[in-house]
DNA sequence: GTCCCGATTCCCT
DNA sequence: GGGAATCGGGACC
């Protein structure tokens, strides 16, 4: 009994994160976000921020009270607020005190549909539901009382999961989203041609 | 203490 | 394609 929604589904083990996050971030496609209400989505999209060699990061200048979880140990959530209403959900990846994470961006999802429906209102379409960084939070009713929760032990009741899909071979790679430094890392991946993928604004 | 702006989303044109 | 919503973090005085 693994208590997931499907018992061969395998929780990714904390050795998975305790890597740099550029190779981290295109190995979680295609892995699944598992809250224990039910909800479950595939993740088609992320980002990595990596600390003191990333301008970009929240931890580049140091660990301050927000990004406190992400100096923490791998394979915990770092959940940030962002335009005043807003939440960011970042797996922490790396060593402790490196600061590292992968932003989650987007997932499609795959069960508790109704339970995200809920959560997100104004989603005209399902595809609306969690193609975005704030909408997969909203969905899965990620806010601050998650920061810190174990992705791994599913402390808080968030976890992530395989259910053996392997991530795409060739994952479309390039610049990160939303962000106004270190903007020529290619650091965004998506798998290709997926529908629920956020739509990137070209500006900035 | 003050000020700026953000790892965004939504609605309108 | 443009702009509003909304508020906390962090840089700087």
């Amino acid at each position: 009994m693994t208590g997931l929604p499907d018992p061969t589904w395998q929780v990714l083990p904390r050795e998975f994160y305790r890597r740099h996050p550029a190779l981290v971030a295109p190995e979680l496609l295609n892995k699944i976000l598992v809250r224990s209400d039910g909800r479950a989505a595939r993740i088609v999209e992320v980002e990595a921020y990596a600390g003191s060699e990333d301008p970009a990061a929240h931890s580049f200048r140091g660990r301050t009270a927000r990004t406190a979880t992400m100096f923490g140990e791998a394979g915990h959530l770092y959940v940030y607020f962002t335009y005043g209403m807003h939440w960011g959900s970042n797996a922490v990846c790396g060593e402790a005190g490196e600061g590292f994470g992968v932003l989650l961006r987007a997932a499609e999802p795959l069960l508790g549909v109704e339970l995200m429906r809920q959560a997100r209102p104004r989603a005209r379409r399902d595809r609306d539901l969690a193609s975005g960084p704030g909408k997969l939070s909203q969905a899965f009713g990620i806010n601050r009382d998650f920061d810190g929760a174990d992705l791994v032990g599913g402390d808080r009741g968030i976890r992530i999961a395989s259910d053996g899909t392997p991530p795409p071979d060739t994952p479309v790679v390039g610049p990160r989203i939303g962000i106004s430094r270190a903007v020529e890392f290619p650091w965004r991946w998506h798998v290709p041609g997926h529908l629920h993928v956020s739509v990137p604004p070209r500006k900035r």
